[in-house]
RNA sequence: GGGCGAUUAGCUCAGUUGGCCAGAGCGCCUCCCUUACACGGAGGAAGUCGCUGGUUCGAGUCCAGCAUCGCCCA
């Protein structure tokens, strides 16, 4: 059969392109994976991103990441499973729909009610909802999306009270009074991770406390927060401080609110801080809380839930915070006991969500005891059935676990899963239930209120692994796809999702959620800071989707991503990935406009193959052993490069210019060895890039299909991944090959020194001297000399042994022989001269290293026998080179009363 | 204050278990619109591998200390 004439544009074209092939896959079914399968499963669970959210570099390179590896495993023959899905994200979520109640209607949420203002964020999440979802689809995510989960179905939702009440039921559940991060604005606790410390512009305040039956005597006491000072139940000193030792035991009266405290021995006390004094407020500071605690200390909370001073501030009731702050400096200047004020930039919690001051708030919240559910969690990741990538991820998960503290889970927001706890009107009783319950079990009175509270946004989503499979139900799809594979993402959720995942896990069902975390870096911009929306330094991926194309943006991210290390990226920096696109559809361009005469692919062994076909292949196999063994061991970047250098560096760089006359050839025979090798090799590099690139490899692979009488054959993205061969691995062929290259880059080297017009034909004369080498390496040339004439644009190729050097040439030395170009009237005598000279230099002080190192007996006896015979066989190659260099010299005569310049 | 990471060409970074003659991309310089590709081709310049010691026959690679930057925790 014959091929029709194949028409490519010179450029790949993603944006047809992307959607076509991507409803081809979504007809193909290669996205699903079912339970019955018997091939061994592989399961991704998505990290779930917030419904409010939309696609950002981050998302862009995590979902990169797992989907190389889905497509890898699914071409490697498993049942490839990658779980999608959505956070409901309380807060983020409930703040959204507010903003835009209160722009919209001018209401809140308080003027519609909690069902009524529930309906609202459901009818929004399900007009906005899907936003990111159709994000990563042009991402090319290959995730199964019939299984998308969002963590308030009713299912998801259902694990979330089965848990809850399981833990309540087994005592790691309980309620009490303790510091939460509390966000005035949002009026919620917040979690540790949702605290954000960020840098103020503070100020440390001494303030005097004068010591009661002292007169004039005071303690000074420094505070970056003097409105607390209402709050105060005692001052702490350090005990072996001299300075305070003396008034230990004494009581200070407390300025303007006029109640005497006692003074305190603590060893937290920091004796170099401020004035070595400590005011302590167990009600609004996490550290004096646990000196009260020690201490048995009142704990006055001062302050209401929305920031302002409440009824225990006397005077000062009723003022915001930062007001009150401002009038309580003020008096205290006014009476005498302000000390001074000192310039103190430090670190301040703020809101993750709206950026507002947090406080340190006295309130009733649940939470789970950690410590029991840590230690399986711990002993896991020791045993290394959980494994960190990069591992030393491990120590800091663990550092985290033994020093674990008990998770605030209830949150006081409408939007999230309502705690499962009744209260009974009747008789007080607490109830935990899975579902609502009728009456009391305990009075059977039906005066039943159910806790306000909902439950931290992760509460859902350490299930994620368990409940997107179904759990607490024991179906085919948890049987079959859990514990999962591979978990990817990044270090900043170690503990909120990764470390809890863990533990839920072991908790729930007695296994690990996951063999693999591969923890990756932070997309940065260029000068290195995070992306973020204060600083409109954001990129967003769809704009380089559409500047360039889903592949580019994959590729460029897998390229310039180093193993857990963070990544920098500009908007340029993504044109490695479109031009390298270009150039793969350049390559498949070039071999689908010559494959007149293809018959269908024939087994390789059986062909007349040429040195640079062995070659080739060579690096083919190496390259797929590369690729293979880095991704199996979750690495990205090397398995990238391997790729970008063999396709772009061995395939078009190389082989491709070398096969032109062979694919263009008028012989029938000759040509169809070219084809075979073009089409084999072209087909294993499109299976080896799927996973990078999809897109563009899927619409080649297609191309390539019907270009080769394979119409019919399956997508590539179900195509089986390729084997590496160690027979076509062949370390001789690739030595011969590398001469030649030598020969024609020394070639060229000489054409742009001499800036010989690049349709100039020139002459070269090959030789050596007598010698083995120089004669096997003579062979090689000879044979391969069509090859090096045209790579090198000669006119005349001379070869052989025994040559005279012609007069006023260029000299070029490639392992054991010897180049000369003749250039009779184009040399500059003495530059040429100086140049070699140079070199000759070089080349002297590299022979006294290397013959230093000969002459030392203890490295001759010491180091491996291999390494030695390397460093006197280049010590030879020197010694030839040298020779060489010293022979053109004196050819090139004294030079033209030029100084002697070498040394 | 504790922990972790980084420090290699102008820029961004590779460099597996110590054995290089230290690499890539971008940028720069020279030449080339040669019938796959100018989103390209050919060639080139450019690094005391942060500093100081140590281990070793041998250190960018291991150890100790220091410096600078960054992140996390307090």
């Amino acid at each position: 059969m014959t091929s029709k004439p194949i028409e490519l544009q010179s450029r790949y074209e993603p944006r047809e392109i992307e959607a076509r092939i991507w409803q081809a896959w979504e007809r193909s079914g290669a996205f699903h994976a079912e339970p019955d399968d018997p091939r061994p499963p592989y399961t991704i669970v998505i990290p779930p991103p917030n419904v409010t959210g939309v696609l950002h570099l981050g998302h862009a390179l995590n979902n990169t990441l797992q989907d190389v590896l889905i497509r890898y495993h699914r071409m490697r023959g498993d049942n490839a499973r990658w779980v999608p899905g959505t956070d409901h994200a309380g807060i983020a979520t409930q703040n959204v729909v507010e903003r835009m109640l209160r722009k919209e209607e001018g209401k809140t949420r308080h003027d519609l009610g909690r069902e009524a203002f529930l309906e609202r964020v459901w009818a929004w999440k399900e007009k906005n909802g899907s936003r990111i979802i159709e994000q990563l689809k042009r991402l090319g995510a290959s995730c199964d999306w019939e299984r998308e989960r969002f963590t308030m179905d009713e299912g998801l939702s259902r694990a979330v009270r089965e848990v809850f009440c399981r833990l309540y039921e087994d005592g790691l559940i309980y309620r009490g009074e303790y510091l939460v991060n509390w966000c005035p604005r949002c009026e919620t606790a917040l979690s540790d991770e949702e605290a954000i410390p960020t840098e103020r512009k503070g100020k440390l305040y001494r303030i005097r406390y004068p010591v009661v039956g002292e007169e004039g005597a005071c303690v000074v006491v420094a505070t970056t927060r003097p409105e607390t000072m209402l709050g105060d139940t005692a001052v702490a000193v350090h005990p072996d401080d001299e300075r305070y030792r003396h008034w230990i035991g004494k009581r200070v009266r407390l300025p303007l609110v006029g109640r005497e405290i006692p003074v305190i021995a603590d060893t937290y006390v920091d004796r170099e801080f401020g004035t070595g004094c400590l005011k302590i407020t167990p009600a609004h500071d996490l550290n004096d809380f646990e000196v009260g605690e020690r201490h048995g200390l009142e704990r006055v909370n001062v302050m209401t839930p929305d920031g302002r001073i409440n009824e225990r501030g006397g005077p000062y009731a009723g003022l915001d915070r930062f007001e009150a702050r401002k009038r309580i400096v003020a008096d205290l200047e006014a009476q005498g006991l302000l000390e001074g004020i000192d310039p103190h930039p430090h670190k301040v919690p703020c809101c993750e969500r709206c950026d507002t001051v947090l406080e340190y708030y006295l309130s009733e919240q649940w939470f789970v005891r950690m410590a029991p559910l840590a230690e399986k969690a711990i002993e896991v990741v020791e045993r290394g059935e959980v494994r960190f990538h990069p591992e030393r991820w491990t120590s800091v998960y663990l550092h985290w676990m033994r020093n674990i503290r008990d998770w605030c889970i209830s949150r006081q927001l409408w939007w999230g899963h309502r705690i499962p706890v009744w209260y009974c009107g009747g008789c007080g009783a607490e109830i935990c239930a899975r579902e609502e319950p009728k009456s009391c079990p305990q009075c059977g009175s039906s005066d039943l209120e159910q806790d306000p509270d909902v439950l931290d946004t992760w509460f859902s989503s350490w299930l994620w692994p368990l409940s997107t499979l179904g759990w607490p139900d024991d179906t085919a799809d948890l049987r079959t796809f859990y514990p999962t594979n591979t978990l990817v993402t990044g270090h900043e959720i170690i503990f909120f999702w990764v470390a809890r995942m863990i533990m839920a896990g072991l908790y729930c069902k007695g296994e690990i959620p996951f063999r693999d975390v591969v923890i990756h870096g932070i997309v940065r911009d260029e000068r290195g800071r995070k992306m973020s929306k204060s600083l409109g330094n954001g990129i967003d991926p769809i704009e380089v989707i559409e500047k360039t194309s889903a592949d580019a943006l994959r590729f460029t991210l897998l390229y310039l991503t180093p193993e857990g290390q963070d990544t920098r990226v500009s908007m340029k920096r993504f044109e490695i990935g479109r031009n390298f696109c270009t150039k793969l559809w350049n390559a498949a361009r070039l071999i689908l406009g010559n494959l007149e005469g293809y018959e269908g692919a024939q087994p390789l062994e059986q062909l007349a193959l040429a040195p640079e076909d062995r070659w080739l292949l060579s690096r083919l196999h190496a390259t797929i052993e590369t690729v293979s063994g880095e991704l199996d061991a979750l690495r990205f970047h090397a398995p990238t490069h391997a790729l970008y250098d063999f396709t772009w560096g061995a395939l078009c760089d190389w082989w491709l210019e070398i096969a032109k006359p062979r694919l263009h050839s008028d012989d029938p025979a000759e040509r169809a060895v070219a084809q075979q090798v073009a089409v084999h090799v072209l087909e294993q590099v499109l299976k080896l890039l799927h996973p990078s690139i999809p897109f563009i490899t899927e619409e080649l692979w297609g191309r390539l299909g019907a270009a080769t009488g394979a119409h019919d054959r399956p997508l590539l993205i179900t195509a089986p991944w390729p084997e590496a061969q160690r027979r076509w691995i062949d370390p001789e062929v690739e030595a011969q090959f590398g001469l030649l290259t030598g020969l024609v880059r020394a070639l060229r080297n000489v054409r742009a020194r001499y800036r010989i017009a690049p349709t100039e034909p020139i002459t070269a004369l090959v030789t050596g001297a007598a010698g083995a080498d120089a004669h096997e390496q003579l062979g090689i040339v000879q044979r391969s000399e069509a090859l090096v004439r045209r790579l090198a644009r000669l006119g005349s190729l001379e070869i052989g042994p025994g040559i005279e050097r012609p007069r006023a040439c260029a000299t070029e030395v490639v392992r054991d022989l010897e180049v000369y170009v003749p250039l009779e009237g184009l040399i500059d005598l003495a530059a040429e001269r100086e140049r070699l000279e140079g070199q000759l230099a070089h080349k002297r002080k590299q022979l006294e290293g290397v013959r230093r190192k000969l002459a030392n007996p203890a490295y001759v006896e010491r180091a491996p026998a291999e390494v030695v015979a390397q460093t006197r066989e280049r010590e030879a190659e020197l010694e030839r080179e040298i020779a060489a260099l010293e022979a053109g010299i004196a050819d090139l005569g004294a030079g033209a009363g030029t100084a002697e310049a070498s040394a």
